[in-house]
DNA sequence: GTAAAACTTAAAGCCGACTTCAAGTCAAGC
DNA sequence: GCTTGACTTGAAGTCGGCTTTAAGTTTTAC
């Protein structure tokens, strides 16, 4: 599959996906005999893991880190586990945050409205 | 009160006190003679209010925009609430595709985990 | 067969959000 | 009174994560 068909189905430009296996988010893709990538079912599953993976802000060097790993066999089996699950920690702590800005923002909207109400009634 | 007081209180570095100050998401604050911030409690309760917001990654544009319609007065309430409501939209959204991607994660390291166990019945 | 579109790499540029630096003023403790 | 540390501003630097540019090659459509 070229890289055009890939960056269609997945939604993500092409550049993004030459910077991501330039930077070892990606096993690195074959290419033809001109030089062209051409992605394989197993490139597509990772491109659209790491894609998940950065929509929820999963850092660049842990994905390689990860990546890196997984090429080397395995031998790795547990420090890859090891980066999911502290990915996971970090993930929850950030989900726990935002709940409690979440919170807040609901809070001062109803306030606002109950502003909003009350000016209402001072009309009439 | 010091600047340096209020970096300790919110755990905010003044160098980023400053920053957020002259990015306008937090109303000015009045200064010494010589010159120097002196925080009242309501410039306090901005403080909090804007390291909540970032905490949750709400852009320091959406803040300096509120701000600047609260110190603009009443008449810009309507809008300010726009802003949260939006603000909310946004921060539900990612909570959402953060979930997601947590799903995902727990479902790879589940899986890791059934390898690890596997890998031990074999050397029964 | 030729022109337009898609591909290649390496390097530079950009954006958001700080962070550090330079050069100076002021305040608090001894 | 003088040194040390906290403060001031404006500008430059940094970092993560892309995005654009330049300069070239190959494929595809007509």
């Amino acid at each position: 599959m070229k890289i055009s068909e890939v960056s269609k189905i997945y939604d993500i430009p092409v550049d993004t996906l030459r910077y991501y296996e330039k930077e070892g988010l990606i096993p690195t893709v074959n290419r033809s005999q001109s030089g062209r990538r051409d992605y394989t079912q197993e490139d597509c599953n990772w491109v659209e893991f790491i894609k998940c993976m950065r929509s929820a802000g999963v850092q660049i060097d842990a994905l390689a880190q990860y990546v890196k790993l997984f090429v080397q066999g395995d031998d790795t089996i547990e420090q890859r586990k090891n980066i999911l699950v502290e990915q996971r920690k970090k993930l929850e702590e950030k989900i726990k945050e935002q709940r409690k800005t979440l919170a807040l923002l609901k809070a001062k909207i109803e306030n606002y409205e109950s502003v909003v109400l009350d000016a209402e009634k001072n009309l009439k």
